[in-house]
DNA sequence: TGAGAATAGTAAGCACGCTTATTATATGCA
DNA sequence: TGCATATAATAAGCGTGCTTACTATTCTCA
């Protein structure tokens, strides 16, 4: 039982992340280029190490996919005038449209998902995720200080 | 709310497969190679396609985990009598060995996942992804026939 | 039987994730 | 103040995922 849950947990995701790229990609995204113009809507003009650490990819991740976005016009690097390391987010007035079609796309993604599963349901289910998180972040903890 | 689960469930996966393949990474293996030994462990001597459609991966993404597999000695590809075009996958002598390693952290993995959720609550959430999946299989249906 | 469709495997090329390493700048503490 | 440490961003290089496209072989059915 437990196997079959941690397989199926791993599967939902999985399928999910892939419906998720699928429709975004109409719109001439990838989905995690997708993700950062969401994140940049709801948390503006951050440096690039905010955004990392929100979407819980590498610096050097997100780099590229900021080359890329810049490139084609989605969003647009700006000094820091506080840090002379820093690079400071703009989303543009090409993305500006964009962002309420991604958060409605999302919105109706995470309903479909939810269809059928009934308000007393969908808080059992947010309630044992929580702590299932909580597990395997415990779970992923190096060896802390033992002396 | 229903965000909120969507995020959620989004996020505890892609914890769990971090929690996979940092566990497998100490036995020389990334996380789809692993899970590709496991697979030719429990569904043995099939052939690539066979395998592609259980990790659910396109066949050319599979070719290339064969190739670093069979490179470093833990698989070996054999013709197929029956069809020229097949290649049928073996363990090696090598990967015997580790197999019975990687079960039992996979077992560990789920167990330390679930601590606290007890019996009847594991019955509830499984059933809970059952229906999910169900869900998103159906959003990711593209237009099916309409005349 | 023989032509077209389907299937098995692979190549090329791209995006995204990582680790490791480098440069530039900022911070902190003796 | 100045030196060590930390932080921001990026580069190089690899593995895994994809789409598109190709060859070889097998299957199907007219």
């Amino acid at each position: 039982m437990t196997i079959e849950i941690g397989y199926r947990l791993a599967d939902n995701s999985r399928q999910l992340r892939r419906l998720f790229d699928e429709r975004v990609r109409s719109l001439g995204l990838t989905g995690p280029q997708a993700r950062l113009l969401l994140s940049l809507e709801r948390y503006p003009k951050e440096n690039q190490a905010f955004y990392a650490e929100r979407l819980e990819i590498e610096p050097i991740t997100l780099t590229r996919i900021v080359d890329r976005l810049e490139d084609a016009g989605w969003i647009e690097r700006k000094s820091d005038p506080a840090d002379r390391r820093a690079r400071i987010l703009h989303l543009t007035d090409k993305s500006r449209g964009i962002v309420a079609r991604l958060t409605a796309s999302v919105d109706a993604l995470f309903e479909e998902m939810l269809e059928g599963v009934d308000p007393a349901e969908r808080v059992t289910f947010a309630n044992l995720l929580e702590r299932i998180a909580t597990n395997i972040i415990a779970a992923r903890q190096p060896e802390v200080a033992h002396g």
